[in-house]
DNA sequence: CACTTTAGCGAGCAGTGTTCGCAATGTAAA
DNA sequence: TTTACATTGCGAACACTGCTCGCTAAAGTG
């Protein structure tokens, strides 16, 4: 690691300084509206200056999709592993619930990580976004794995042989069965459908405060595949 | 019904115009993109004029909105109604396999309704955005009823009770049980999840025709919820 | 016929992302 | 220390956006 000089010091902390106002202007105005004249203003900088550190709007808002890529995947994992020694249940109930959580908590950045795409884009296969992607994913596959070691992962019947199931499968662990890939991705689509809907704000005609709700979704969706959370998270 | 007026005819017609030019530009360049400007000149319209059939572009674009849930809604009827007599749990199929599609094949329209919401926006309870919404609930519903009504839908066990999914539950058919609303809300959102994963773009790393995985993903969803359809769809 | 309502337009305003050339500063070599 | 270069930031400007205003001309109404 070589000392960076004093150059290389500045431009970083004045990236992260742009980064922090554009993630507090997102938070408050959401990713259409961010506008970088007023990011810069809000630098004490003018528009043109913020060039100097990415090429154009695009740019700031890809690395504000990978940050908060990361964030998640901390939440995740923070989560996960919260109680190393507690049944895997749990831990499930924990991450599932800590996803849900942190898409509530923070729905601008949920909207940008999973919301409308751009039409034309499509992240670059090795690119950043690519692998902070997997990283959320990483955050909760092993918890089914660990489930299945054990025995206890319910597995669906007839479930027909494809092709990138099973490649997904091997991903997973060597040896896991197709049927428990398709059982996980089932889980995975069904919480991400939840968060999706009520973070959206789609399930407020069910005027209740909707936090008792998605937890017994959660246990429903854990009990399907056979897992049952016997305390109550958090 | 009074005959309309000249006026009011050519009134709606441009009305009409001016929809499926928006249309058209959305699927094209998608809703962010959407501009009065080039939607005016494609219709040899001053922009200006535009103003006096929309108050503001976010105007256009609720109309844009509801009109694609009436068409999704549409969809799902058509699809649901095709074969009246077939068994429940094919219809059921049928209506979730035409949810999926309409979503993959109106990716831009299906975004616009259950995409990144805007932020200080929340649809008007009596307005027309929250009855087309309630129109393609209401065009899944009544299979899921009829299930259980059949004696077919398998209840999840230990559903704890909840004010607002008692009501909904009431909604949807008296005498209708708690646990019966929790398994069509959480088979609503792992259809919900699945779709929206696939056509915003996050399951491309399971490189694949995702058809055959999606229809899978399908029959695996309502299995868990003991409805097995026979034959294959479509 | 007179009178009112409506449709449409051109000009213009405030705002946006982005580019360009110029000045100032930091860094390193002669 | 002096020279050369690289980096940083800025002001001005361009093209584009949504939107407003006042005007004209046509359509409808008594």
């Amino acid at each position: 690691m070589p000392s960076p000089t004093r150059r290389e010091r500045l431009r970083a902390e004045t990236l992260d300084e742009i980064k922090a106002v554009a993630l507090r202007q997102l938070r408050e105005v959401g990713a259409a509206q961010l506008s970088l004249r007023t990011v810069a203003t809000d630098l004490g900088m003018s528009p043109a200056g913020l060039y100097r550190y990415f090429d154009n709007r695009d740019a700031l808002l890809t690395t504000l999709i990978t940050d908060s890529f990361d964030r998640l995947g901390d939440a995740l994992e923070q989560a996960r592993d919260a109680d190393p020694d507690a049944d895997v249940a749990d831990r499930l109930l924990a991450a599932l619930a800590a996803y849900r959580r942190w898409a509530v908590e923070h729905p601008q950045e949920f909207g940008l990580i999973y919301g409308t795409p751009v039409p034309g884009y499509a992240a670059p296969p090795g690119g950043p976004t690519s692998t902070a992607t997997r990283r959320v994913g990483g955050a909760l596959a092993p918890l089914f794995v660990e489930a299945w070691q054990e025995g206890r992962l319910r597995l669906p019947d007839d479930v027909a042989p494809d092709p990138a199931l099973a490649r997904y499968a091997a991903e997973l662990h060597p040896g896991l069965p197709t049927a428990a890939a398709a059982a996980i991705l089932g889980a995975w689509t069904r919480l991400h459908g939840l968060v999706i809907l009520e973070a959206f704000g789609h399930l407020r005609w069910l005027r209740n405060e909707t936090s008792d709700l998605a937890e017994q979704q959660l246990r429903l969706l854990l009990a399907e595949i056979g897992l049952s959370p016997a305390s109550a998270p958090r």
